[in-house]
RNA sequence: GCGGGUGUAGCUUAGUGGUAAAGCAUCGGCUUCCCAAGCCGACGAUGUGGGUUCGAUUCCCAUCACCCGCUCCA
């Protein structure tokens, strides 16, 4: 399937349009229209019905070490802006990057080292990337190659002091960059921050300074205390949200995959420490098997553990739910939805201040240069005391983080189709349409009049009513019916109620099927029984 | 962020330094008893901002967006 082709439909048909469109539009933001809501909508329905209201907490389900409840939050996307110091992401998210001119490469700032050193009345500084221990190697080097030098002259070159950053150097015109040959390539620092910056505040000044949220778990975390003290919960349990998040990508690209404000949905699920390897493994296979049941059905869908090298810190285990997109190289998947156990990182950043591995390989409160917590936590307990087994401990987390956006994505690209179909005249015709699950279709039923005359709308209008009160219908009584058809079909309606001359004698209408095109008949006023049935009997 | 490419109606395309063309789609009417048919009519475009010019959709500059490659990717 050419991504075009899907692109091209989700904005003639009103699922999705560049935001801002009438101005330009605007990088790496995207509008739902009016059948994308629906869509987008059911996604998240599937996903919170499934999860949290559906969920039975007296039944032990399959792979599942034993009961557990589920809850919901819905927390603000602005936070204090600590959440995000304890969490890590202000740290990782907020850099300052220099690029070189010269070898398009882009450095941390803090992270380019180097040494001034001066020949023959001129004074420059080597800038290096090399490991600690190869950089008196590889500055040499160079400069002697800055300054047409051989090796035997390398006692000519006049060093200055010790290595330092090149934070603590103020004009680039006179920096060798790490990959350069020439003098001053690097362009100045530039503020590069992942997270979207506010203020709180009608006055705006650094003390008001807040983040937009980049995910929306911090909220769970430090919610946790809250919904334990409120809600009779016992672990194990989890809690789920949905919500929109905001990171500032730096390429924004290939449609809604990597937008600048999107939507998740998270779970954290807190449970005894040592359990929280089978609950990693459950929560993998659970959270694999919806989006099999939903339709990504095919090889372009996948499961994958993470490599031990790409685990993060603190995790003991990730997997990643991964799809074969249109627009990725052949052979490529992106992420939908990562699982991750996070141990008792994020409850005891809260608590303690900012983690950090030790030397020892252990997970500490992170100190400063001042011997202090180089970011504070909240000093309040986050500990949970289970009154069974006598035991107070910090619970385990295990996290399944999905894209909503990235799911909605998925699903459309996995349904596109195209077939033919015999026209008026039995020739094949070229047809679009969109083969969505049932629970996702935005329209569930269309209803149709054959013909726009003999009494037939009347008697379409009547069932229509009908099954508006049950979901989402669409009523179409304009030209030729089989152009109707079309028209849904390309919009994913997975049935089509038509009422034509015989229901005019017997009462019977015709329900068409969207992928396989059959009809049979059916009693009018048993339509909504029948379409509901069909819904459920494929959900 | 860098390099290359592309921006004409909802979509697909044409064309020109001098009134911007068509097909499809959409809407209205007629017709039509099952898969985009037919007839009549209607709506509708040079991404944005500058410059050159008597006149710019066309030439130039900037900007925005999209595509490809690189870079980045918690």
């Amino acid at each position: 399937m050419e991504m075009d082709k899907l692109v091209s439909l989700c904005k003639r048909r009103g699922f999705l349009f560049q935001s801002s469109e009438i101005y330009g539009g605007l990088n790496g933001f995207w509008d739902y229209g009016p059948l994308g809501v629906e869509l987008k909508r059911n996604v998240k329905d599937a996903w919170w019905n499934e999860m949290v209201r559906g969920h039975d907490e007296l039944l032990v389900h399959a792979g599942a070490p034993s009961t557990y409840e589920m809850t919901g939050l819905d927390c603000t996307i602005i936070m204090h802006p600590q959440v995000w110091k304890c969490s890590g992401h202000y740290d990782l998210f907020h850099d300052f990057m220099v690029d070189c001119r010269e070898s398009k490469k882009r450095y941390r700032h803090d992270q380019v080292r180097g040494r001034w050193v001066s020949y023959n009345g001129q004074r420059i500084f080597v800038g290096t990337q090399a490991e600690i221990g190869h950089e008196e190697e590889d500055t040499q080097h160079r400069a002697l190659k800055f300054f047409n030098l051989r090796a035997k002259d390398a006692e000519r070159l006049a060093w200055e002091g010790d290595f330092i950053s090149l934070t603590k150097v103020s004009n680039f015109a006179e920096v060798l960059a790490p990959d350069a040959k020439t003098l001053g390539t690097l362009t100045e620092p530039r503020e590069f921050n992942l997270m979207f910056k506010t203020y709180v505040g009608a006055l705006s000044g650094e003390e008001g300074a807040a983040f937009l949220r980049p995910e929306t778990a911090q909220g769970i975390f430090v919610n946790f205390k809250n919904v334990l003290d409120s809600s009779r919960v016992a672990i194990p349990f989890g809690i789920a949200q949905i919500g929109k998040s905001f990171r500032n990508e730096i390429t924004p690209r290939n449609f809604t995959f990597r937008s600048r404000e999107f939507e998740q949905m998270e779970i954290e699920f807190f449970c005894h420490p040592s359990q929280s390897r089978q609950w990693y493994q459950y929560w993998r296979d659970r959270r694999y098997k919806w989006y099999l049941d939903l339709g990504l059905a095919g090889e372009r869908l996948r499961l994958r553990d993470h490599d031990q090298d790409e685990l993060s810190h603190y995790s003991c285990g990730t997997a990643d739910i991964e799809y074969a997109f249109p627009f990725l190289p052949s052979g490529e998947f992106g992420e939908l939805e990562g699982i991750a156990h996070r141990g008792d990182f994020d409850l005891r950043s809260h608590m303690e201040g900012k983690l950090a591995k030790d030397a020892a390989g252990n997970l500490a409160v992170e100190l400063g240069e001042d011997g202090k917590p180089r970011h504070r936590g909240s000093g309040k307990d986050l500990s949970y005391f289970d009154d069974q087994a006598r035991e107070r401990y910090v619970p385990h987390v295990i996290e399944p983080s999905a894209g909503a956006d990235r799911a909605t994505l998925a699903f459309l690209c996995e349904s596109y189709h195209e077939d033919k179909v015999p026209d008026e005249n039995g020739n094949p015709r070229e047809r679009v349409f969109l083969k969505l699950h049932p629970r996702l279709a935005p329209i569930k039923a269309a209803v149709f009049p054959l013909v726009k005359k003999d009494g037939m709308p009347e008697v379409a209008q009547k069932i229509y009513r009908d099954l508006k009160q049950h979901f989402n219908a669409f009523y179409d009584e304009k030209g030729a019916v089989g152009r109707r058809y079309a028209r849904q079909d390309e919009v994913g309606t997975p049935y089509c109620i038509t009422v034509d001359g015989e229901t005019m004698q017997n009462g019977s209408v015709t329900i068409r099927d969207r992928d396989s095109l059959k009809q049979w008949r059916v009693r009018g006023d048993e339509a909504v029984t029948e379409i509901s049935k069909l819904l459920r009997g494929t959900t």
